[in-house]
DNA sequence: CAACACGGCGCG
DNA sequence: AAAGCGCGCCGTGTTG
């Protein structure tokens, strides 16, 4: 074929390698471009990529010879370029061509380049469009990932099986869609409201899902409509709308009252049912008790793909697009759409209950888990929320202040360099590398000159300006990162965070982990500085104390229990301090030849040394992070000997390292103590570099995830042994908890609280027995400058 | 104007 | 897309 419609023709083997298969077809494929494979032999499709949609054909029952398989652009590109807009632009027509001949009833797309065949779509990222039909120019089109995908991320194999398998099914008139049950009622009556609660009565699962003006309880907002799914009927009662009129004759505070008195007694099924009962409780006080949530299924079922409800409805019922835009959502759809949205919602939430049911009920120690922590979490954390964390308002005030004028005064010390904005590492690096011609450390990872911490620390004994810059940034990351931000959000001088228990999808953006710590938003609680001047400012309010129970070097007394190494194991036995520990073998001496001060220097180190070396950090990484973080420098040979010295004195880590990829490989999966998993689909890919961070992940995941499961554990017994007015939780760190106790209880509750961060009941409940002591410190007073009891061991 | 990537930096 | 792991938030600068 002779084709210049673009410039390829001059650098592919085989120019213009149009589509194979049947013409007519019912079926079309449309992937990206040929690779080097289909260039030589001439057939799309033949590479990887070929042999992966091969297995996934032959696992769904799809032969190759009954569909019509081609690319968007059909001469090979230059090797590691994707095809350009102009290429696919001039392929455009050999595609019309083969539509002609094909005139195929479905389209699939296969991957980001195929969306921009159809003006529709090409801007939609494939993510976002993916798994569902769109009806364009009379055809019947699909878009999924490519194959190639798979390559690079082994997570997106399952996504795209499931995919083609829906639509597939679709294409066969299996009525996968069919959504047998679906009978959504709009309450507009008295009597509709009692055959609604006659209905509940009768059901014992009912899955539960609101509606709100905003995704923020704590201002004016509303909720609009409360969705309860039963088994025959999707009930939406209205409480906020302007199109309902037999809302405005409500008694709301009665109304939900009642409901909550209903559902005490059954089993409540939510999606991220902590954001629902948390609104309820700020708005109408009454507590709602969740007891199954299908997004922490899911996140337990699998971690690593996305989890919010549009996703898991057409991925696992073929669900057709129901979601609204997000001004719809708050209010501005018809009431009939809304609510007809809202029973979507519950009906799906409830079809996913029983669905996920079955499915982790194939695995006992996960479902232990999920009934014994995640879900009491669940209870916890809504209380967290709802207490908030007290911020004394005149010391954030007097904060701001100070800040302020400090950063005026840096301000006027920076005023002869010139009118530079000192928050653009563009204009700074300007004025560094360029105008006072000091010599760039290190590069960005876009390869310009870096102005990062390390690097001024560096260059600040060549030139003042460095110094002050940095003075700059840590007054003004201060001032707006946490004195204003705090100040905005905590409207009743309390901050009220978000705690992402699981990984929370919103479109394409997650938040939260995959290894089971927690995240924590609006603001976060987890990174404000050590610094006394912002931390202390966290406390407790008249008449409470501020207390702060932190597990002790938890990861490393896990990592002794997970390997069993016999050295690391004995020193946590016999009550030694770890990193001096790690401090003698590193520099060769006994801790009592160190001075005072040698000591702490050595321990510094040993830190460095044990938290880098310990979750596999090579050589060079090991002197960046000893350097940039704890100051402290080696050059290559020292830190060679030090890592070969660590691991012969700590003989037991590698055998375990050996164990943990070989469990990794073999599963698919490797598990905590507490029966949590981690899936690492990427142990076996063919990519080097996606493998080894999987086998770091296998031997980190476990130590970082139990370590954050015992301080759930905790923090939910702490929660049931008090009650809410001798002991109010506010947050938790990753393995601290921070606390309000009032005061004239304090000294019982401080002993109580250090036994249970000890030795949690759930351990038994769990059948875990740690085999290596697991300690705690409990500090009484401000965040951060609380006093350390130590007289509690 | 909003969305996004980047650089930078806070935390365990 | 090769060498600690895990996060969220801020401001700048670019782009559609």
């Amino acid at each position: 074929m002779n084709c210049t419609k673009c410039s390829l023709y001059k650098t592919a083997q085989s120019v213009c390698l149009l589509g194979q298969g049947p013409k007519p077809a019912k079926v079309m494929f449309i992937g990206e471009a040929p690779g080097h494979r289909e260039d030589d032999i001439n057939k799309p499709f033949q590479g990887d990529a070929g042999k992966i949609l091969d297995e996934i054909f032959q696992a769904i029952g799809i032969q190759r010879s009954k569909v019509y398989i081609t690319n968007t652009v059909r001469c090979r590109p230059p090797k590691n370029r994707k095809p350009k807009a102009p290429e696919i632009k001039a392929c455009r027509v050999w595609l019309e061509y083969e539509l002609d001949k094909v005139k195929p009833d479905y389209i699939v797309l296969l991957g980001a380049i195929a969306l921009k065949n159809f003006p529709e779509l090409k801007k939609a990222s494939i993510s976002s469009v993916r798994g569902r039909f769109f009806q364009i120019d009379g055809y019947s089109i699909f878009p999924t990932y490519h194959p190639a995908a798979v390559l690079y991320d082994e997570n997106k194999k399952a996504v795209l099986r499931v995919d083609l398998e829906n639509f597939w099914n679709a294409v066969n008139g299996k009525n996968v869609t069919q959504k047998n049950g679906f009978n959504p009622r709009l309450v507009e009556s008295k009597s509709d409201l009692e055959a609604c609660y006659a209905d509940l009565q009768q059901t014992k699962v009912i899955a539960l899902d609101i509606e709100t003006e905003s995704l923020n309880p704590w201002g004016a907002d509303q909720i609009t409509m409360i969705g309860l799914g039963t088994r025959t009927t999707q009930w939406v009662i209205p409480l906020q709308h302007k199109d309902s009129e037999f809302c405005k004759l409500l008694n709301k505070p009665k109304l939900v009252r009642n409901l909550g008195r209903i559902l005490a007694d059954k089993k409540v099924v939510a999606q991220n049912g902590k954001f629902d009962t948390l609104w309820i409780k700020v708005k109408y006080g009454v507590d709602i008790k969740v007891s199954h949530d299908t997004m922490i299924m899911s996140y337990l079922l699998d971690e690593n793909t996305p989890n919010n409800l549009k996703f898991l409805a057409s991925t696992y019922f073929g669900a057709p697009d129901y979601d609204l835009t997000t001004d719809q959502k708050k209010g501005s759809a018809p009431l009939k759409m809304l609510a007809e949205y809202n029973a979507n919602d519950v009906y799906y939430t409830r079809k996913l209950f029983f669905l996920f049911w079955k499915k982790m009920n194939l695995d006992f120690r996960l479902m232990n888990f999920y009934r014994h922590v995640m879900m009491p979490a669940v209870e916890v954390f809504r209380e967290i929320e709802y207490n908030g964390i007290y911020a004394q308002p005149q010391m954030l005030s007097d904060l701001k202040d100070y800040l302020a004028k400090e950063l005026k005064k840096v301000s006027r010390k920076l005023k002869k360099y010139g009118d530079i904005n000192w928050n653009s590492p563009q204009q700074v690096a300007n004025l560094l590398f360029d105008k006072l011609e000091l010599k760039p450390l290190d590069y960005t990872e876009t390869g310009n000159p870096s102005t990062a911490e390390s690097v001024m620390k560096r260059l600040a004994k060549k030139h003042e300006v460095a110094a002050h810059i940095l003075k700059y940034r840590e007054y003004f990351k201060q001032a707006n990162t946490f004195v204003s931000s705090w100040e905005n959000k905590a409207l009743d001088n309390r901050l009220h965070p978000t705690f992402n228990l699981i990984k929370v999808w919103e479109r394409e953006e997650s938040k939260g982990t995959v290894t089971g710590r927690l995240s924590c938003t609006n603001p976060n609680l987890q990174q404000v500085p050590r610094d006394p001047k912002l931390r202390s400012i966290l406390q407790a309010p008249e008449g409470w104390t501020f207390v702060e129970a932190d597990l002790s070097q938890i990861e490393l007394r896990i990592v002794a229990m997970l390997s069993g190494d016999p050295a690391m194991k004995l020193a946590f036995q016999t009550g030694q301090d770890i990193h001096i520990k790690t401090a003698e073998m590193v520099s060769g001496r006994h801790m009592s030849d160190f001075s005072g001060f040698e000591a702490k220097e050595w321990r510094k180190k040993a830190k460095a040394v044990n938290f880098g070396l310990v979750y596999g950090m090579g050589v060079d990484g090991f002197l960046v992070y000893a350097r940039d973080k704890y100051e402290v420098e080696f050059s290559y040979d020292e830190g060679e000997e030090i890592r070969e010295r660590y691991f012969r004195t700590y003989k037991g880590l590698r055998p375990w390292y050996k164990r943990q990829i070989r469990l990794a490989r073999l599963n698919g999966y490797v598990r905590c103590l507490s029966g949590r998993t981690r899936h690492l689909p990427n142990i076996n890919s063919s990519n080097k570099g996606l493998r080894s961070y999987a086998e770091r992940q296998a031997i980190n995941s476990p130590v970082q995830g139990f370590a954050s499961d015992i301080t759930l554990m905790a923090a939910i017994e702490i929660h049931q042994t008090f009650t809410r007015d001798v002991v109010r939780l506010v947050g938790t760190v990753h393995d601290s908890i921070l606390m309000e106790v009032r005061n004239d209880f304090l000294e019982g509750v401080v002993h109580k609280v250090h036994e249970i961060m000890k030795n949690p009941k759930l351990f038994e409940t769990l059948g875990i027995t740690p085999t290596v002591p697991v300690l705690a410190e409990v500090s009484v007073g401000a965040w951060g400058s609380g006093i350390k009891q130590e007289d509690l061991k």
